[in-house]
This record gives C-alpha cells, structure tokens and sequence, in this order.
DNA sequence: CAAATGTATCGATGTTTTTCGATTGGACAA
DNA sequence: TTGTCCAATCGAAAAACATCGATACATTTG
C-alpha cells in the first residue's frame, strides 16, 4: 500500500479535492501550527457537526489529511506527502 | 480572464478533475500529439458522444483543456498553463 | 438542394453526494 | 456512577451529477 498513485486512488483524491468546503477546510487546516480540531471547524463553518466529520473522513480516507486521536479529542493535520505525490502526478500536464 | 486562480475557479478545476472518466480523458488527449478529436474520445471511452461532449465541455469551461473549431470538427488539447497554475496553488499544501 | 458527418444541446432518469438531526460511543470530570 | 464533551455513525431528504436517446445545428459532400 502506498507509494505509487494508481488511478483508482488519483481518482478518489481528485474527488476529494473537488468541493468548495474541503477546499477550505484543508487551508484552514494548513494555517493551523498546531493540530486543528473537529470543533474548530465546525465553528468556523456554517455546517453541522455531522457534515464538518464526513467531509473530514473523506480527506482522511485519501490520505491528503491526517487524523490523530488525543483523549477525546480529534486532531487534524495535512499530509504534505500525500499533496505532493498528487502534485507530480499533475505534473505531466504542464507540458 | 486568466491570471490569478481564485477560490471559485480553483473549486471548479477540483471538481471537472473529480472524475474517473475525464481524467482518463485527460490522459488520452494528453497522449496525443495531434489535436484530439471528439469522434476519437467517444470511440475510445464506452460512453455516448452526447456524454463526451459533456464532459469535455467541463474540462474546457474550467480551461484545463483548449477547443478549436475547424470546419465541423472540435479539436481539444492540453491547456499546460492551466494545470501549471492549478500546480502553483497546491504546493502550498507541500509543505 | 439533399444527404451525411461531427458536435452540442435538451429532457428524462438513475445514481451519487451533500446535508441535517438524532443517536451512539469513548474519554474525562464531578 | 452520572453527566459532559467530542467525534463518528445512521437514516432520510434534498441537491447535484452522470448518462442516455433524441433532436438540432453547422459544415461538408454528392
């Protein structure tokens, strides 16, 4: 597992990527130094809690976002190597 | 038009690259070293030309990819600059 | 002009995705 | 233990999307 970027998994990070609030959510996150928390996000957006996990899952599930447990919290953070394994793959469009 | 990728053009470049078809469509037109021709994608992808069509549309409304006119054919090709920049926004996520 | 060709568009249908509220489960505090 | 807090999961409703066949439109050919 892991390594090489298949098409089935390029396809699911695509997915991913593609809507506004996961958009946003990895930005926020980015900005975090410190780990981010579901709370935060859901403060920060006008979504239930419900949604801000779902959307959260969908990142974590491709690898683009990290999930830690710490108590009973959860915490987030981006997974630069996942982006940047997504980012050479684009690459072979750039000309 | 052009030049800065803000937050609503780069959502809709993530969704258009949301799907396992475009992408492979993509890579088609990518392989080819001529212009791309509508007929030779349908021909190519177990899909109605009427879904082709669709799709490439997105693909050209997001200008990741670039259609000509010529006669009563529609060529497509890569638009590099714009996978370029899409690229340029997501190293920030590359540590 | 009529017929054929290559695409785009329209309308309908089925599938997927988003979103919510309610509930569950785990961790901590009193 | 009981209650509180944080997050995940479930089920349902609504919205968005993919897909097709039929049709329309423009261009070329006969």
């Amino acid at each position: 597992m892991n390594g090489k970027l298949d098409t089935r998994r390029l396809e699911r990070m695509c997915k991913a990527l593609g809507d506004p609030y996961r958009i946003k959510m990895l930005e926020y996150i980015r900005q975090n130094p410190e780990w981010t928390q579901c709370t935060a996000i859901t403060e920060n957006f006008n979504l239930a809690q419900s949604t801000v996990s779902h959307h959260l899952k969908q990142l974590v599930d491709v690898d683009l976002v990290v999930a830690e447990k710490e108590g009973r919290c959860t915490k987030y953070k981006i997974n630069n190597d996942a982006f940047a394994e997504y980012v050479e793959y684009l690459k072979c469009f750039q000309g």
